[in-house]
DNA sequence: AGCACGCCGACT
DNA sequence: GTCGGCGTGCTC
């Protein structure tokens, strides 16, 4: 009999499997798919991940060799999950050895056993006040145990318990022992802590009953809610439900910063075992994280982007928060869209899938307007606090104070007078964005990128945002020797400055990359500000999530002209969604916030229907836009980018892609380029890009089908280094 | 992606 | 005379 064909997937950059033939003298019947086995690959050795068992190969017997080893006895991906990771291969576009290889952990990926399940968190199994009398008196220091886990929630790591009790180990002992605590991987509170439910509003229980009402088949609802209605308690209803039923929950979220609060309020609420996953674990607690979820002994997956393909058996609900964050799209390698999968992914596994945002995608919200999705609305604000109010400020023909115009300047000095806090918000971090000398007209350009490297005057140097290349900030002109070289634009660092000269009474705290930049200093700058008391805050982006200030009752965007003028017909939405959400910061109840816009366009039709109604007449008019441009997502795009040592090189490459392109679609999908990419060059390298569009879907698949292999074996492929990314979210 | 092979400059 | 620079080509 002949033996079988094992065909497995390896990390390479090839788009097919490699075919080898059973180790020597093992059971070919001890075999399954998704076991690892080591392999000679090349000169080399590596770990692959059995796919598929077939009776023959296509590779002569003389070129096949023998795996080395078999790894597993069990295999460490189901069928499900393999058929989900092989079949978003195949929409991306992209090497299915790299794809299945990247759901597993990576050690697990190296080829090392599986880690021995070893306990990470401390469990609080009783409330204190239950045995406090019996241990008050007689066994303080195990008193003082319980109350501190009380105090972190019912839970906390094992690694802060032994930093805050270094010689805890025999008391915390005797308190397992007296069933009081217990020790586990992961998140999770008893019931006994639970945090009761809270009562739904009207719209939110509508809601729940729209997604419970059948938890047994594929939905995809839009959970379209403004700030402060109570998306999360939707969440957590409908977790509720599904966990009640045996069944598991995946939590995307877009940022780690977000999941250690939302980690313990999850815990609380729904007395379950929470696997958390985001790229701040070490390669040892993302492993036991994967294994808790695959085992089946976490209920609940929360998680970043990656974590939609994380393994969970019995899945029943995909909660998809935030939905319109960009970092749910991964911008190299594997370019998928999690959110996008998350759809597929409950599709396959027929259960519901809810999307949630204060701001949706406007690719979500005409999902949700042509009846694909059920679009369920909160309108309604937690308390009966009041949305911010916006106002549009014309900065034209006014003098300026570092970018600040004279009513921002009375408006900010008038809410510090009152006590309030005011927060101005720049999406520049640095000094300012050029250094210039007026005397040549020397721009200070990055030698490595077509960009301008960044002035950082607290650091003294010239930064480049795109490579990180710096220099020292130069006394006189490199060029022409001038002294006569001026700061160009604003960035936070200038705000910061000028604001602290105009008030100096008034603490000001500045949040962007460079301020936060150690961990914790975030969490320590926030908690400054949240303690209340008149005072400024200037930031970036890193402000515009998760953190609700109760004593800011103005904000000030400084410049929203960068997003209504772009190459990119995204930007507008993006803005959009970042006014919202940087003013969902603001205001309370009795103190409603005002938000001002700086904008030298204020007659501008989308920023006018932002401010003069409301998000969703925003969406409306920027989607009749798109439909009238032919632009996503009223189209389908695929961009295909290369990058050379020359962009003649790169361009050359296209060239050829284009051709095959053009012969291939036939005239059902467009072909635009190549063209230099909008950074014609970054670190170093040259690049271009080919636009593939259409309005049939399938004719782009259908097209990338045939192109994608063909690429690999063009003349130029080895002299680029090219990718494809379909539904390209940023064109950069 | 690794990792070898292969053909040209500054070093013991 | 070598060590090593990274271009280019392949991996069942």
């Amino acid at each position: 009999m002949n033996s079988p064909i094992l065909r497995l997937a390896l990390p390479a950059p090839v788009f097919g499997l490699f075919d080898y033939l059973p180790p020597a003298g093992l059971d070919p019947a001890l075999l399954q798919p998704g076991q690892r086995l080591m392999v000679p690959f090349g000169p080399s050795e590596r770990c692959g991940l059995l796919v598929e068992i077939g009776t023959d190969s296509e590779i002569p017997g003389s070129r096949l060799k023998a795996a080395r080893v078999l790894l597993d006895e069990q295999p460490l991906l189901d069928k499900t999950q393999m058929d989900f990771l092989r079949w978003a291969a195949a929409y991306y576009h992209h090497p299915q050895g790299e794809v299945l290889m990247s759901a597993l952990p990576v050690r697990l990926r190296k080829g090392k056993a599986l880690l021995k399940p070893r306990p990470d968190h401390v469990f609080l199994l009783q409330e204190p006040d239950e045995v406090a009398d019996a241990l008050k008196k007689r066994a303080p220091r195990q008193y003082e145990i319980l109350c501190w886990l009380r105090d972190k929630g019912g839970s906390a790591r094992l690694e802060d318990f032994r930093r805050q009790f270094p010689s805890g180990r025999s008391i915390l002992n005797a308190l397992r022992l007296r069933g009081c605590v217990d020790l586990g991987i992961g998140e999770a509170v008893p019931g006994v802590l639970q945090t009761p439910a809270h009562e739904l509003e009207p719209e939110q229980q509508a809601a729940l009953d729209a997604v419970t009402a059948n938890l047994d088949e594929y939905g995809a609802f839009l959970l379209d809610g403004v700030t402060g209605s109570g998306k999360t308690e939707v969440y957590f209803h409908i977790a509720e439900q599904v966990l009640a039923r045996g069944r598991s929950v995946l939590l995307l979220v877009p940022e780690i910063s977000l999941t250690p609060q939302l980690v313990r309020r999850v815990a609380r609420r729904l007395a379950v075992r929470v696997a958390v996953m985001h790229s701040g674990l070490s390669d040892g607690e993302r492993e036991q994280a994967w294994q808790l979820a695959r085992s089946g002994e976490a209920r609940m997956v929360l998680g970043t982007r990656s974590a939609v393909f994380a393994s969970l058996p019995d899945l029943g609900l995909v909660l998809v928060d935030e939905e319109h964050d960009a970092s749910y799209k991964q911008q190299e390698g594997f370019r998928y869209s999690a959110r996008d999968m998350a759809l597929v992914r409950a599709s396959r596994a027929a259960c519901p899938v809810v999307l949630g945002s204060a701001t949706p995608s406007l690719e979500s919200l005409r999902n949700a307007m042509d009846g694909r999705y059920g679009w369920l609305r909160l309108t309604r604000r937690a308390g009966g606090a009041r949305a911010p109010r916006m106002q549009v400020l014309d900065v034209r023909n006014q003098r300026l104070a570092a970018g600040l115009s004279p009513v921002v300047l009375q408006a900010l000095e008038q809410t510090l007078a009152r006590g309030e806090q005011a927060l101005v918000f720049l999406n520049r971090r640095g000094y300012a964005p050029v250094l210039s000398c007026y005397g040549c007209g020397w721009l200070s350009d990055c030698p490595r990128c077509d960009a301008r490297q960044t002035l950082h005057l607290g650091q003294g140097k010239l930064i480049c945002h795109h490579c990180g290349n710096e220099r020292i900030q130069p006394k006189t002109c490199p060029s022409c020797g001038s002294s006569e070289i001026h700061p160009l634009g604003q960035g936070t660092e200038q705000l910061e400055e000028t604001l602290k000269q105009r008030f100096p009474e008034y603490p000001l705290v500045r949040i962007d990359r460079d301020a936060a930049s150690r961990k914790g200093t975030l969490e320590r700058l926030l908690a400054r500000v949240k303690e209340g008391g008149a005072g400024l805050l200037v930031g970036t982006q890193m402000l515009a999530k998760g953190h609700h200030f109760p004593n800011l009752t103005l904000v000030v965007m400084v410049d929203v002209d960068s997003g209504l003028f772009s190459a990119d017909f995204r930007s507008a939405e993006r803005m959009a969604q970042l006014i919202v959400q940087v003013a969902g910061r603001a205001g309370r109840a009795e103190l409603p916030g005002r938000v001002l816009l700086q904008t030298r366009f204020p007659d501008h039709p989308l920023l006018r229907s932002l401010v003069e109604e409301d998000y969703n007449a925003f969406a409306r008019r920027a989607l009749k836009e798109r439909e009238m441009a032919g632009l996503p997502p009223c189209s389908s795009q695929a961009l295909i980018r290369a990058s050379a040592r020359s962009l003649e090189i790169a361009e050359g490459f296209l060239e050829q892609a284009a051709e095959l392109a053009g012969r291939s679609a036939d005239g059902r999908v467009a072909v635009w380029g190549p063209v230099p990419a909008p950074m014609r060059k970054r670190a170093g390298r040259h690049r271009a890009q080919l636009l593939l569009q259409t309005g049939q879907r399938p004719e782009l698949q259908r097209l990338l089908d045939l192109l994608v292999p063909a690429l690999s074996s063009l003349p130029d492929a080895g002299r680029v280094r090219w990718s494809v990314d379909v539904d390209p979210v940023d064109l950069y």
